[in-house]
DNA sequence: ATATTTGCAAAAGGTTTGCAAGACG
DNA sequence: CGTCTTGCAAACCTTTTGCAAATAT
């Protein structure tokens, strides 16, 4: 993935402003999940001025976009994570080291049909994640927890 | 299901206060998700002094000892919701009438395959949630929205 | 009697908003 | 240039914490 991201941003629509292409390059850089928090302190290290809210707002123009996926952690908070799986798939998401698998499993079908036989619904979206530890951080053990 | 709530609180190694008790006899008489605060608002009715912090502390009891689920709804706050279907299963929300239901189908086995067998990690939870608008709701239209 | 539970007030913590100044196309 | 972005400060809102007083068993 090289120097596409002014492509990117551009099919969205949205200015390719460096702020921008540094949050995308950061998230590629990583294989793990990142809170905007994280994110904010390493684009800090490159950019003098930067609000907090500038790395919010444009978290949700890329997740809008489908550019980015996020995560919810147990803990309740949000995190992203750069997705190179062009396909639909789910999560597998470390509690401990922030490491994301690509889970290619999705019951999207039995979903719908339980929706569309039982309940007669319109399906908007779904969320289908698990939780756990990664293979690395379960030999290093002392960190399960039932969550 | 009637009065063995003090029965299900005292399992739970929890005292069974009346403030307990009315929270459990709220999420009986409701068939969709309440928040925190809709909880509180029920219950204020009948107590004259009640704090939020009861509330959130009850349901963090009860829903550790698993009398109660959680729907994370797409505006990220937490709701509750009292199970009457002692299997393990999952949930359809409609998010304009916050009706709850249940969805008898769970790729429990799928999922464990794939983290067992591709990242060998360790399931400690999973998510499974499908968000949309139920049949009555989607009469209604007018209420949908890309979430 | 004693361990839990509760009220109250206050803090925490993540996220959002308003608006004027600045940057992209 | 016009529109989209950004910084800053302040607000928001849900959830948590500390602690003394009240309550269940």
């Amino acid at each position: 993935m090289g120097q596409d991201f002014y492509q990117i941003l551009r099919g969205l629509r949205l200015k390719a402003t460096p702020k921008r292409i540094a949050m995308l390059e950061i998230l590629d850089a990583e294989r793990g999940y990142l809170s905007p928090e994280d994110i904010w302190k390493r684009m800090r290290k490159q950019f003098g001025r930067l609000g907090l809210p500038t790395v919010y707002r444009n978290l949700e123009g890329l997740y809008g976009g489908g550019v980015i996926s996020r995560v919810i952690h147990p803990n309740r908070q949000l995190y992203y994570y750069l997705c190179r799986n062009e396909e639909h798939h789910h999560h597998f998401i470390c509690i401990s080291c922030r490491r994301v698998e690509d889970v290619n499993f999705c019951a999207e079908k039995e979903l719908q049909d339980a929706v569309t036989g039982g309940i007669k619904g319109k399906v908007l979206s779904h969320i289908l994640q698990i939780n756990g530890l990664c293979f690395t951080c379960l030999q290093k053990e002392g960190t399960a927890r039932a969550y």
